[in-house]
DNA sequence: ATTTAAATTTTACGCGCGTAAATTTTTTAT
DNA sequence: ATAAAAAATTTACGCGCGTAAAATTTAAAT
């Protein structure tokens, strides 16, 4: 290690014998110095373990290399995963992701978008909270930096989006269960985002195009905690004998989780054996949803294949000057995932 | 709306009426310039919406506003829980949090504190990975970044640690099920942890001070997705007839959350009635804990004074040039949540 | 060996703000 | 009203790096 602290890139250039200009080019891109001048600077860089000032880099660049990414809510492991895979393709491709939760409120999504702008980003990954967002802010942001929405979509402003097709996932898992059994119900709560009445209207269709007579259970409840909705939901439908058959479609897995909990402790067996009382489905396949009792049937949403379509859909954003074709949406289907639960 | 985008402080002061210097003193603390000024300097805020460069502060700050949050894994909700209410703290105390997670693995939480050494933080809370941890990597980043360690400590580093007191949560819960029924076998996991070690010893000496034969049950798996490793385990256990007595207690939540949907495959009926096969206690009380079938019995951690006094404790490594009486350990006690599942 | 292209160096400037020192203005205390 | 203290301003410099333009060196092609 050599001694005498490298205190900024002038010192590191001449300490590896190479002009800063060119010290400079290596950092923004190793491959375009030459092989020779490449192999210096890197033998200086490990005796002396040199690093640049990233605030100086992001002041002078016109882009910086962060790429924001923004989840409705964090401590669902589902925006976890997927913001991880996200992380994971960013980095590979020599960005810097930063990660942010707007913890289900419009607050703190705003000033998490405003504060984004300040990171003069170039580019931003975006799951907004849906109805909860400032449709406003959210297209302003859009406007100003390159951004791909992702899971849940704000329709008509501009901006691609990847997601799941709700009007796929959703036939798929009603036909699986009216083929199986009862045509179900389907519990839902309040719409937090577009996914929740696209998936009410493709349950409806889905349901008439077999010749059943949809049959929708609207549950309280405005936050995300939806196991707690779900629980309290489930609680009051088998307590008033509100379910009209044996087969309940859950909106989302974590509203089917709670619904499990509430039936457990009615006494509900729930499952597809003779003797179980109740068959619940869900959507999503949670992480959690393969350890829930009994383990839930679902569809699952191809959570690497909306990762990487979104970070690729970015990268192209941010590559091209003219965003003119690039702003189509891409809806990736679900797959039906049987377990015991329905 | 004033027109004409203000590019700089240069130009944003003098459209206030104010010296430079002096907006820039309100920018860094509002209370440090007079009422009067403060008022001009609002005004022209309101109409010409500046704001400063992020990046130049940081280069001529000698020290950011920046705090890291390191979390081991993102995807338990545990950590989503505790690093927003860090989050929160930070954000009201002034500070600009940044959420990192390790993902499990030592490369990617040393690469995290490479980058965070980058980046200049005020501080640094850190939940380490714990045996999977750099223990050197993690000792040179706390002696030159402010570092408070929670949850999981890494011992004679020199760094303050926050967290839970196991030798009181284990003997809780531990008193609890002998007092109530049959004593319990400890289902443990190879320890990912200090915390998986220490539970182990309190659980012995506690069952050793109530005169019981402790029974230590390890299931194997290396990873941080537990409740695979529970329900593994747990299937394991069940099929192989291990268990001794009827109760089972899961060194934390997610573990116990696997072994009951192994119970529950197996047919074993979970819970405190007389009609119950088995029951099963976790520790932590997770966020979904309160979801399982049953309804997982467990010891509370107080996420809240952790997060609280994590955040107290790095403010106050901040702000003191001599940390020297602040590297004291703080412990909090657990709290019996009394569910049905045990 | 000569031409051509590519890479590097030199030179020079700018980014937007922090901050110190000296000076002037405003406020508070007497 | 005057003196003392506090706040604001002016002046001036530095932070570490990006980047453009011109000059030079090096490598590749003929």
């Amino acid at each position: 290690m050599g001694r005498g602290k490298i205190r900024n890139m002038e010192e590191f250039a001449s300490v590896s014998g190479i002009s800063r200009p060119t010290v400079s080019k290596y950092f923004n891109d190793p491959q375009s110095v030459r092989a020779s001048t490449r192999d210096r600077i890197e033998k200086a860089l490990a005796e002396h373990d040199y690093r640049p000032n990233i605030y100086a880099i992001n002041q002078n660049r016109k882009l910086t290399k962060n790429i924001g990414i923004v989840v409705p809510y964090l401590a669902d492991p589902f925006f976890a995963e997927i913001a991880r895979s996200i992380e994971r393709r960013c980095i590979a491709a020599g960005f810097r992701p930063t990660l942010f939760s707007a913890h289900g409120r419009q607050v703190l999504e705003n000033e998490i978008l405003d504060n984004l702008r300040a990171l003069k980003p170039a580019g931003v990954l975006l799951a907004p909270l849906g109805r909860a967002s400032d449709r406003a802010a959210i297209e302003g942001f859009c406007r100003a930096v390159p951004t791909v929405l992702f899971d849940s979509n704000v329709e008509g402003i501009g901006a691609p989006f990847v997601g799941s097709d709700n009007f796929q996932s959703i036939p798929l898992i009603v036909d699986y269960l009216c083929r199986t059994g009862e045509p179900p119900c389907l519990l839902e709560m309040p719409p937090v985002n577009p996914n929740a009445n696209k998936r009410r209207n493709a349950y409806v269709q889905a349901m008439e195009n077999l010749g059943h007579a949809p049959d929708v259970i609207r549950v309280e409840g405005d936050q995300w905690d939806f196991e707690a909705i779900g629980y309290a939901g489930g609680m009051r439908v088998i307590e008033t004998n509100r379910l009209s058959g044996n087969t309940v479609l859950c909106s989302n897995d974590r509203l089917a989780i709670g619904f499990l909990a509430a039936a457990y402790e009615k006494g509900l067996r729930v499952g597809i054996g003779a003797d179980c009382d109740l068959r619940v489905a869900g959507h999503d396949d949670h992480p959690f949803s393969r350890f829930t009792c009994p383990s839930l049937t679902t569809v699952a949403q191809d959570y690497d294949a909306i990762s990487d379509r979104s970070v690729e859909t970015l990268f192209g954003l941010i590559d091209s000057d003219t965003p003119s074709d690039l702003r189509t949406d891409t809806l990736f289907d679900g797959r039906l995932v049987m377990r015991s639960s329905a």
